[in-house]
Order: C-alpha cells, then structure tokens, then sequence
DNA sequence: CATGAATGAGTTTTCATTCAT
DNA sequence: TATGAATGAAAACTCATTCAT
C-alpha cells in the first residue's frame, strides 16, 4: 500500500467513440464482481483487466489507478441514489400526503437503493478509501434529503425541531437499511418484517412528542 | 523447503515471561495505533513492529500474521463489550427498574463501548477480514443482549412480540451508536443532543402499540 | 488479502509473443547455472533473475516458485533422456546386434546424458524436492528401459530371469554413470577407463549364468 | 542460505560431564530424526531444539551451527563405517576365505551400513553440504577399502589390474547400496533378490578376465 | 550452565503501473 | 489504440544466531 505517489483519481480520458464507452461499460462491470468477491484489499488491477476481458494496458488507458475505478462505481451509486430521492422529493409536495404515506416512501426508496447488490456497497462505502470528494458528495446528498423531509414535516406532525428530527430520521434509514440489506443472509429476521418494523421505528419516532 | 502449513491466526507462543507479554502488550498497542491510522489495507507488520519499537522477528514470534493480530485486538474488544454488557444485565432484575431507566443505561453503555476509540473500532470492524468465530461471536453478544432485553420488556411495558422489538432495539443501538462515533468529526450535530434523540428514538419504537 | 492458494509448479502463464518465450529461457538457463553453483538450499530466485537479467516480477510471471523453475529443468532433463533412450531402443531390433554393441550402446548413452552439465544433474536429483509427477515420470523411464532390455535379453543370452537381469542391469548403468560424472573431477581413475570398466562389468553380468 | 560470516563447525567446547554428554547424544538423535523427516533445507535448528527438549540457547551451546550438527552425525557414521571396514579386513588374511565369502562378506557390509537409517544416509551425504574434511574422510575410507580388496584379490582371482577392479567393485557396492536401499519402500524386486543379486554382479566382474 | 526472548538480514512473493511492440 | 511483457518497490514471513536474565 502507499504506493509512492498516488496518481490522480479522474478518468483519464474522456472516451467519445462508442467502443471506448463498451470498454469502460465492461471495465467497471467487472470492477463491481471483482470488489463484490473479493473485498477491496483481495481485488487486484489484473483481477478486473481479466474479468473484464481487456487487457492491463486497456484498463491504465482509461482509469489511471485501481482507486480510481472504485471511485467511478461509488459515483455511479451515489448519483443513482441522488437521483431516487430526488424522485422522491418530488412528491413531498403532493397535497393527499400523510406521515404514514412519507416514511413508507422513504423506507422503501433506502432499501432499494441498498438492495441491488450490497456487498458491492459495503466494499465501496466500508473498505474502498474513497477521496474528499466523493465523500462530500455522500453528505451533500445526506443533507438534502434531511433538509427536504424538515422541510415536510411541520405540515406532517407538530414536533420541534424538525430538522433535528429529520436528520435522525435519515441516518437512522441509511444506517439500519445497510445493515440489514448487507447482512441479510444471517438474518433470522425475515426482510418484510424488518421493512415493516422500520416503518413502526419511524413513524414512533416522529410522532413521540 | 516444503513450507510449512500456511499461518494460523492463533498466537505462535504463549509467552511465559513477564518481558515477553510486554511485548504482546507493546505489539498489540501499536497495532491499534497503526490500523486507526492507516486502515486495514495500509497497515503492514513493519509497520507495527517498528511503532511497537520492536524487531519484525519478535512480531512474528507472537503473533503469525497480520490478521492475527487484528484478531487479537478485535476479540479484546468483543471482551470487554460482553463485560460491560454483562454488567448491564445484572442491574435488569432490579425491582425499581423503569422502561427509561433501562433505555437510558443501554444508550450510555452502547455509546460507552465504541467511544474509546472510534477509529479503531471502524476498521477493525467494517475493514478487517476477521475469522469466523470472531464473528460468531460478536453475533453470539447480541443475541444474548436481544434476549435478554426481551426477557425484561414484558414487565416494561405491553407490547407484542417482544424478541422483535428486542431484536431491532439492540440492531438500531449498535448500528446508530457506531455511525455516529465514528462520524463524530464531522458531524455537526453535538454528542449529547444525539444521545438524548437515541434515547428518545428508542422510546418512542418501544412505546409504540 | 485472503490469500489465494499457495503457489503451485506448473508455469503461471504460457508465454505467447516470442520475447517472453527468450525470457523463459533465459531464466531456465540462469536456474540451471545457479542451481550448478551453489545447490538448492543456496540458490534462491533473486540470483536466478539477476543472473537471468531480469527482474524477479518478470521471474514470478512465468514460475511460481522456485520449485517450479526447478521441476521445469528436471523436465527438461528427463524429456532428453526419454528421446534418447527411444533413439537406443529403435535399434535395438536390428538383426545384426551383439551382446557386446548393445552394452556400449547404454553406456555410452548413459555417460552422455549424464555428462552434459553433472553438477546441475547432482542437484536437480538428489537436492531438489522433486514433486510426485516427476519421479513417477523418472522411474516410468527406467521401467521402459528396463522392460525394452529383458525383451531383446533373451536373444542375445541364455540367462534366466531377463526381466530381473535388466532391471538391476539398468540400475546399475544409471547409478555408476551418475557416480562417475558427478565425482569426476576428485576421481583418480580417467573417464575412457572408467566407461570400458562399465562394459567389462555389464557384460560379464549379462553373461553370468 | 549463506549466512554472513559461516560459523565454524566443530564443536563449540568438550563436554566432560556427564550431563553435557547426555545433552549431546539428545541433540544428535533428535537432528537425526529430524534430518530423516525434513530433508536439510527443511530442517531448522528450532525443530532440533525442539525435538529434543533442549532450548535452543543449549543447543548453540554445544554445536556453533546448523552445519556442525550435521557434521557431527555424518562423522559418527563414517567413523561406525570404518569400525565395519576394518572388522572385514581383519578377516580377510583367513586362510581359508574363497572370493565367494568375501564378496558375500562385503556385500552385507554394505547393506548393514547403509540399512538402519537410509532417510537420514540420503540426506546426510545427498543434500547436506558437508565440510571438506569429512567427504575427505569418507574418500580415504573408500580408498582404504579399496587398497584392501586390491590386496587380497591375486591370491584368489588371476585378473590384471586389480587395484582398478578393486576400486570399481567398491563404488560398485556403494553405489547400488545406498540406492536400493533407499528406495526400499517404492521398490518392485525384494530386497533378498537383491542382495543375492548384487552379490552375483560382484562374482561375475571379479571373474571375468 | 540453561533458558527463551529478541534480533534482523535475507527470502519468497505480490501487484500497481509502465512501456515497447 | 490495444496488448501483455516487464518492472521493482514493498509486503509478508523465516530462521540462524545472540544475549540478557
């Protein structure tokens, strides 16, 4: 590990042509086996080139470092989840909208999101040393959601502090999603009744006075 | 050479003088120092010797690999947290005992057992590849703790299912508690605030018909 | 890292463009020079590729151990010796042979597949932990021989037990050659005497009633 | 291998007391044991030590090295060799001895001599790399035997150049041995037919004119 | 004398990355 | 551009040997 000096975590080259696209398409396909099998530290550069079907060489014309391969997948989740709870925001306006309504929403929107391929997350979101900036990113989206529901729920229930109560609400959605979603298969608890109990958790939560 | 069978995560020698488990101890202070510092995959055993101030050959004298000696570490941890949370059952049989009295206690006692080194605590957890009984028995600790929760709550109040309730309020505990820790940097909410909504959240879901 | 499987003999991978085909040969002929010079226990793979001229990576590319350079080699040797004793043995039909031109025939195809490099041959068979593939090709060799010498035996000879007589007969060639070779230098007694001595007593065997 | 500056090899002090001597002899058999089970790349002083009950500060205590170990029990059979040796000559002024005994004679010699430990008799004279003195040592014992054989051969065969016969007859021996004897267990002919037959390869050269 | 903890140079091996073809 | 051979710094780990107790 740290190698001496760290090349840069940005694309390379911006591919135009489509069959550079199809390469990075395959090349970051294969980087989400690769991780999702083997974890950060057991995945290697010629892992993925292999799995992927491209050479070594192929792979360093596009992604200058293994970091940054995992830091286009974790770009791709994040804007993925960006782009859900926008969705989701988009219906906080709704005028039938109840409590109820909004956290059932909400639940089912974070489990989605963690539920494609979650080992893949835990590696991405756990191990990878992912950069400042792809960081931020996390929390900016974080905060905006917790902004978007304080900003919904004095019209929803009479608490205080609201944005105190969204914030929980919103790591407490993330955080339990993850857990359960990721370790699912020793789970005694089946997934339906976890997605119910977190809905109850929620609801509890923003109605206790 | 005919290589022996690969290394084992047991420790190699069971020191006998008093020097040689200053070693142990020196060894497994740096290890906690170094993975808090460098993560899992940034850590090597030289590293480690040289912050323990000891030659590689005595690490390897003790500990047969690097994952021994997160195991080690790690298992200290599991220890001292079925302790704390042994204690923490001793005090469910009292008769004055109030459903806050006991969420109280489990929030401290949670927030207790990650403080300490928070860093350390992410790494050793989400990073390092530990062995499986490690892992059983950190599952094993929380099964007695849902249990054992789940023992009291009939007393406490008059809800249904009370393994489910358990079973999620220790999950939610341990989840929270460790995300907040280990965010604490950054987080722009203050500790108490957040231990004081933890308690609250957990009220409110063990409230909740 | 979690590990992948230790090492094992056969070459990592085959060697397509014709530069890496001249790499292999270089470091097998660099083992073979190492090996000759300070024997298995004394040879490591740094003075392989640094008397091959190539770097160690370059080294593990194709070999993935020392062990495995090694069986190459011993392969090698051993392929050499089945061509050759299959060239012996083509003549071995012809109507022509005598007791006596048979004999010299295996001694002089035995001094000379032991004479090439005798160091390297010491070491190759009597350092080098051989892996079971190997030797069962060695002694599948020497039964071949043997069983190719009791068939024309009872032609030439009026002895009982052919199959035994070869056997020892062979055993005897392979073992006294690869004495002589490897000893050469320290012997007092000069090769020519040594090879006719080889005839006298191998004929004087296969005539023993 | 090639340690920096090579310990010397002979013993690093006389033991005179009897408890030394004790500690001596449990260090020697167990190098041999452990020799016979490893090989000599294999085998490391702490396995001796270990094997013997002996720490290894004890173990340096009598024997400077790896090395002298080995030195020391490759000598004490070559000095139990030569004890064998000169029994066998002593015989050999009988009056009454035909060459049928002698061979009979020598060639169970031979197979005494290697026959108790052949693991170990490999990997002493095969892999261990003895010191100057002892392979000069077991030369001039050959040499010996030889010089013997030579003499006693005019008064009962009628061959020309009998120190030449006497020096192959004793190779011979040697060299078939060791080989049958270590390869024992994989062997197809039984080791009676063998001895018989060796003795009649013996016969057969000496007899021949 | 015995012990066994400590040492550290030396070995094997890996893998991110470069570069000649 | 694609390929894959080559690189070598760095990692894990060993073991003969020393030396404080």
């Amino acid at each position: 590990m740290s190698r001496p000096s760290r090349p840069a975590i940005s694309p390379r080259r911006k591919p135009r042509q489509q069959r550079s696209q199809a390469t990075v398409e395959v090349l970051l396909l294969a980087t989400a086996r690769v991780l999702a099998a083997r974890g950060w530290a057991g995945t290697t550069t010629n892992h993925i080139a292999a799995r992927a079907g491209v050479s070594i060489g192929s792979l360093y014309e596009y992604f200058p470092s293994k970091e940054a391969l995992a830091a286009a997948l974790a770009l791709r989740h994040v804007e993925a989840a960006e782009t859900r709870l926008a969705e989701l925001g988009a219906h906080l306006g709704d005028c039938e909208l109840t409590l109820e309504l909004l956290v059932k929403a909400m639940v089912s929107a974070m489990i989605e999101l963690h539920a494609e391929n979650p080992r893949l997350h835990r590696v991405l979101f756990e191990e990878v040393p992912l950069g400042l900036a792809i960081r931020r990113r996390v929390r900016a989206m974080e905060d905006q959601h917790a902004r978007a529901l304080a900003a919904v729920l004095p019209r929803l229930t009479s608490l205080c502090e609201p944005e105190l109560r969204a914030r929980v609400t919103v790591e407490l959605l993330e955080t339990l999603t993850h857990r359960w979603v990721v370790t699912a298969k020793a789970e005694p608890i089946p997934r339906e009744r976890m997605q119910a109990e977190l809905e109850r958790l929620v609801l509890a939560y923003l109605r206790a006075g």
